[in-house]
Parts: structure tokens; sequence; C-alpha cells
DNA sequence: GACGTTTATCGTAACATGACGATGAAAGCC
DNA sequence: GGCTTTCATCGTCATGTTACGATAAACGTC
């Protein structure tokens, strides 16, 4: 039913996909950047203006379904991590991750 | 197969401009760049290895109407331009597109 | 005009995505 | 225990994406 164990960390590790050739790497950070809700979602995140599921669902005229599913292709992209406190998840942005794409864009040629 | 290689000013025509805002601009070039395929057909062009469709399908394991249609979604994000020559298409990345997208990725925060 | 070359488009099928409301699960508080 | 808050997941529907083969369109050459 509920999970074994639980470690308390937030930021460690990036994310299931790893040991990508770069333009798989390349596509997968991509994609996940690739619709407006959830650009705007890290930018919102980036900005501090709250960090959980109910701020953005405030702030996006979206259902918290929908919001929560975005939130899940950032965490699965390795974008953000959620951490948990109590009942609520605080997601942060792995800045890392973004620098990363870009580091992937210019190197590209 | 001719390699005529010769792509010197085929990088005239500047894209269908548009005025979207920096998350939708972002949201639509990273959507172009989240297929390995598509990241591939941008390294080969920057690398300059051929420049024609036929190159490309050349060197994917994709039908040449599949490359087509990659080609047509980076067009139409305007990551790469199509200059016509004769009875072939010569393909060129739009530098400046992905430093755009650089540009907005860095501005993220 | 007929031919070969190159690319785009059409038609189609399988699968993925994005959206919603409804329900479920986990944690803290009374 | 019962309640509230917060978020994830489920079921569903509409739409979009990706792939293919087949066909059409554009061009230069003969």
């Amino acid at each position: 039913m509920t999970m074994k164990a639980k470690p308390d960390d937030c930021c460690l590790p990036p994310a299931p996909a790893r040991r990508l050739k770069p333009e798989q790497e390349l596509a997968r950070l991509a994609k996940a950047m690739g619709h407006p809700a959830r650009v705007r979602i890290v930018q919102l995140l980036l900005r501090r203006e709250g960090c959980m599921c109910g701020d953005i669902v405030d702030q996006l005229p979206l259902a918290q379904s929908t919001v929560s599913q975005h939130l899940k292709v950032l965490k699965e992209a390795g974008i953000i991590v959620g951490q948990t406190e109590g009942p609520k998840i605080c997601y942060c942005v792995r800045r890392e991750a973004l620098r990363r794409l870009e580091e992937l864009l210019s190197e590209l040629a």
C-alpha cells in the first residue's frame, strides 16, 4: 500500500533517465520544455512564487489534475524535483538541468 | 550522392517572425527540438554532412516521407530554412534560432 | 514532351498528449 | 477516529504526433 522507505532528502537524484546519447538527452529535456504551461511552471518555480502544486494551480488557467500531470512530465525529465513537506510537496527547479539543456544546444554545432 | 556541398549562401531568408510571448516562443522552439530524429537532423545540417533531404534520409533509419515531415516541423518553428536549388532543396540551420532558444532558457530564471 | 531526380503531400494506422472531473492516498490536526 | 488539506492517479475523450507506403509536384536534361 504505502511506500516502504522514504529517504527524506529532496534534491538528490536527477531522473531515471541516464546514459542517454546526447541527441536523446537533448530531445528529452527539450520535449519537457515544449509546452507553454510547463514553461510557465518552471518560471513560477524559479521566481519562487510559491512552490506547491496549489500555488501553481492558482496562477494557471488549468485544473489541478492537469497541473499535476505537467509536474510529472517535468519531474520525469529531471527538470524539477519535489520535496515532501507534510501533506504538501515543495517543487523546485534543478537549474543544472536547464544549464545542461543550454550546454547541449551550444554543443550541437 | 552528388554532394555538391555548396551551401555558402543558403541561409538568407529570415524565419516567419512571430510575436509570441516568451514562454510560447520558448515552448515552440523546444518542442521542435523535442524529438531525437530532429536533433539528429539539426546536427547533420550544422556539420554540413549534406544538406538535402536525401542526404538525411541516407543517414537516418527513417523513410523519406518521415524525414520530410520532420523537416517541415523544424521549418515551421524557424529552426531551419530551405533554399530551392533546382529540383532539390538545400536546408540549413538558422543558428540564430538555436541561440534564441539558449537565450530564452537563460532568461528563465 | 518524356524521363529521372528530388521533395512534398496524402491517406492511414498506432500511439502519445492534454484536458477534465472524480476518486484515492498521505500527512497533520481536532 | 474523523476531518481537512494537498497532491496523485484513474477513466475518459478529443486531438496531435509519428511512422509508413503511395502518389503527386517541381525542376533540369534530353
